[in-house]
DNA sequence: TCAATAGTTCAATGAATTTTGAACAAAGGC
DNA sequence: GCCTTTGTTCAAAATTCATTGAACTATTGA
């Protein structure tokens, strides 16, 4: 099961900039690049904010094609849509995440690196 | 001659990506790298709004340190850092560009592309 | 000197955005 | 069935952002 989502082709890169130029939807983002991709569900951000202000934040990076939603019983798993991202915009994300001081990559779940960089 | 500017290393990645979530600003910075980063002025930006607008924009622009602004004469010369901000960001701004559709790169004044790849 | 040109600054307005709390819905566990 | 957990929706308040016009500065050129 999962929430309406807007096709890879259709991301918009000015909506994209202007979600991640928020700094509490920035650092969601790196969370879900930090977990190597694997969804996290919305309580997982509650230290970023309130119950209702991460729903606020979490739609708008769904609306941007920044993240997936997955219904999972009560809970909502968000992923990123770093393929579908990438396609659309190559390096972009790797870029944000990079600039942000981040090791996730948008490929590849866990590039385990050879000397223990950067983590 | 010049404007005060932040220091490379003091520009801050949720700043950039503000800035350039506005379509104008964007429009602009698209604008500088076309021109192959040779320094244009405000008023060559008269198609994206009043003069009073674009000076606005300009200023968001300069204070995420994504332009520099020189004074000669009467005129303002904006153009992109595009060195400091591939220095401080490596590949945000190319890959940028390159999702805003663009020729430019970040480095290099035109670098002929040996099999006319992403134009 | 006078006028025109190029931009900035200021204050006001309107439009979006963010944040908050209350109320709600939909499972899941007892 | 009932309560808890998880999250959404709604409306209101607070904040920030974008746009406009009037007034201003500074430089250039006649």
């Amino acid at each position: 099961m999962s929430l309406p989502h807007i096709a890879a082709d259709q991301i918009s890169l000015p909506h994209v900039l202007a979600a991640l130029g928020d700094p509490t939807r920035l650092a969601i983002v790196r969370m879900l690049a930090d977990s190597g991709n694997a969804p996290i569900a919305c309580g997982g951000f509650a230290e970023f904010g309130s119950k209702t202000n991460i729903s606020y934040h979490l739609a708008k990076l769904r609306e941007a094609g920044i993240t997936r939603t997955e219904i999972a019983g009560t809970s909502r798993l968000i992923s990123l849509r770093a393929a579908d991202l990438d396609a659309r915009f190559p390096g972009l994300l790797d870029s944000i995440l990079a600039a942000s001081g981040e090791a996730a990559r948008a490929h590849g779940p866990l590039p385990i690196p050879a000397t223990g960089v950067l983590l």
